[in-house]
DNA sequence: CATGAATGAGAATTCATTCAT
DNA sequence: AATGAATGAATTCTCATTCAT
């Protein structure tokens, strides 16, 4: 197989995204998207094998996104927790959520919120679950290593604040910010988070 | 069609409610309700006259809980500003998020995440739209009584506070958190947010 | 639930079986069905959950009587191996082989070799295997009760002779013979068979 | 068009064989057999006109020797009826069958057992059928030589026997019966079979 | 000869809702 | 009020085959 005519997929993909934004995953019909993208509908089953397949296709590069930040931000691979303090820490984390949402901005939404119905419907929830349980690993780790921080948080802070996060994310997406107006509203809130979290551990 | 029978009308909420929360308002067929209550598939339409007239029946107790705390919160007829301060108005609107959770701990979670493909599927958003116009009224109005109130908060801050709140109420309820365990947490959420508020607002 | 419209129940099996004797369970959709049968598509399965369960429901009387007469004779019920040579027994099994064929005439025809792509579709391979296993069994039992008989017979020589049974049995169907003509057949044919076994048994 | 790639060709025909062999003619897509040959889809197009064509070409072979040995027996070229009684006749015979099934074991599987939904599906039953009008029109002739000869046997059991000489060849493909195995089994059953002729025939 | 792309018909099944009694 | 029956539109997906290059 050699890879299928470009500007079809394209066609399709675009067309595709635009109506699951409007419509949501399960009330999209195969033929809607059929018609958008003026592609026999028979036709889109050449390139993605199913409609959620189609689905996933479109927000992948979000995923996948997403998924680097959860295994490097707590991952083994993480950074010292001592480095929360650090100048250059902050602006790394500011940066990579800026560019999370400059370039994925329209992905994210599909993702949260019109993934219902889809293999995906669950993935923020099931994010923030993963996410709070690295978080206490990644204390438990820590904890070994700096034994004066403080690491008696409960799980429901850590996920709620995960939750928020998202919540901001998704705040972002809706009013269509500009790049430029993004940066500010990430520098303060994470300022405000990363402030909470060092009086909560004593760091 | 004159009284009907209450207690049919009961057993079909209830058996419906448990449904919705399950599976979620679009994958739930009526014949799934109708063999869960036990009630003749058609004759659910004497009572109801759509699925989603259903579905809106059953949760409207939150709904209405919900519009009465957004118009006494921002509307016409709420307090004043400055009122932020006293220590009652802290406590009534602890008790009040509080009663909320307790009473409503399903429907809310029904109305918030198992709507999709219903006419209130976009409840949340919506409110929290409507709370922020409300509430940028409410400021003008304020502005007018105490200029010296500073009321130069984006929408998009009002807008993120509110769905923040939503946020923290989804977590509970998700949670299954006990009432005795809810009522710290809203307190010290409230604490941290009136304290930003009038920070903000210089009063 | 009460029992369904007894004529239209009616009319949708009737029409449904002389469809699928003519095209076969699979060429034949559920839309020839409806036509043929004058039932609206969907309200078919108002009466049968799938196009196999209503195959089977078709069919379902000869497989009771197939299944009742693999029991009966090589179940735990049997007879002792020295009845082949009453006549009593001989006339038994005629006379349930003419039963059988006069009942279930259209169905056999069916079952054997209509039902391809159903879940009935191997079950004359499966009933001839298991006829196999059983009989072997059966005569391990009887070798203990009468050491004199001889059992050394190979499975090949049991399942074609299963297998051959069968053929008979279509052939009857498909030329659609009355009645009264297939008593001699069978009992001509039983005869042999029962003559045949006796002799390698040595009984 | 002109000369096909006879490498292609074969790889074709050796996929699709196994896979329709495997799934049965109608259960096999097109695509399947694309996949499994390494052939494009729309390139099997320039070797067969269709996916029945496909098929009969597979199986070719043993049609073409089932063909030559229907006409052989029974045909006009047949040998006179009263060689049945020779050795060398009955020789022939089983060296035919054991010849048939070794070669074309696999052939015959599918022709008589995975062919439902092409054109030959009705293949077995049209043998038997030819079979038994050539056979009483073979008697016919042979009866002007030998008006000793009785031919008084009935049209069903011509056809039944042709049918249970197929099961025969069925069980044997079934049970994948090794070439030095099948012999004797032959041997037997012609044994029977030519006897049994013979009594009713009275020669 | 080979290939990727396209197509249109058709498959089983589900669903909310209405009808007639 | 209650019920069994009916309906028509919709849904995802599959398939043999053809087209254009």
């Amino acid at each position: 197989m050699q890879t299928l005519k470009y500007s079809v997929q394209k066609d399709l993909l675009t067309a595709a995204r635009a109506i699951f934004l409007r419509k949501g995953f399960q009330k999209t019909s195969m033929r809607d998207i059929a018609q958008a993208s003026g592609i026999c509908l028979s036709n889109i089953y050449n390139y993605f094998k199913s409609k959620d397949a189609l689905f996933c296709a479109i927000v992948r590069p979000v995923v996948d996104a997403l998924e680097r930040m959860l295994d490097e931000h707590h991952g083994r691979a993480g950074a010292d927790i001592l480095e929360m303090r650090s100048e250059d820490y902050f602006r790394n984390v500011v940066r990579e959520y800026v560019d999370l949402l400059t370039k994925h901005n329209t992905l994210l939404k599909l993702l949260f919120f019109r993934s219902q119905g889809s293999s995906l419907e669950n993935y923020k929830e099931t994010f923030a679950d993963r996410s709070t349980q690295l978080v206490k690993q990644y204390f438990r780790t820590m904890k070994e290593r700096h034994p004066e921080v403080n690491i008696e948080i409960s799980g429901f802070y850590i996920h709620l604040h995960t939750v928020w996060m998202f919540a901001l994310l998704e705040e972002i997406v809706r009013q269509r910010l500009k790049p430029k107006d993004i940066e500010p509203i990430i520098t303060e809130y994470m300022t405000g988070e990363i402030f909470g979290w060092r009086k909560l551990m004593k760091i």
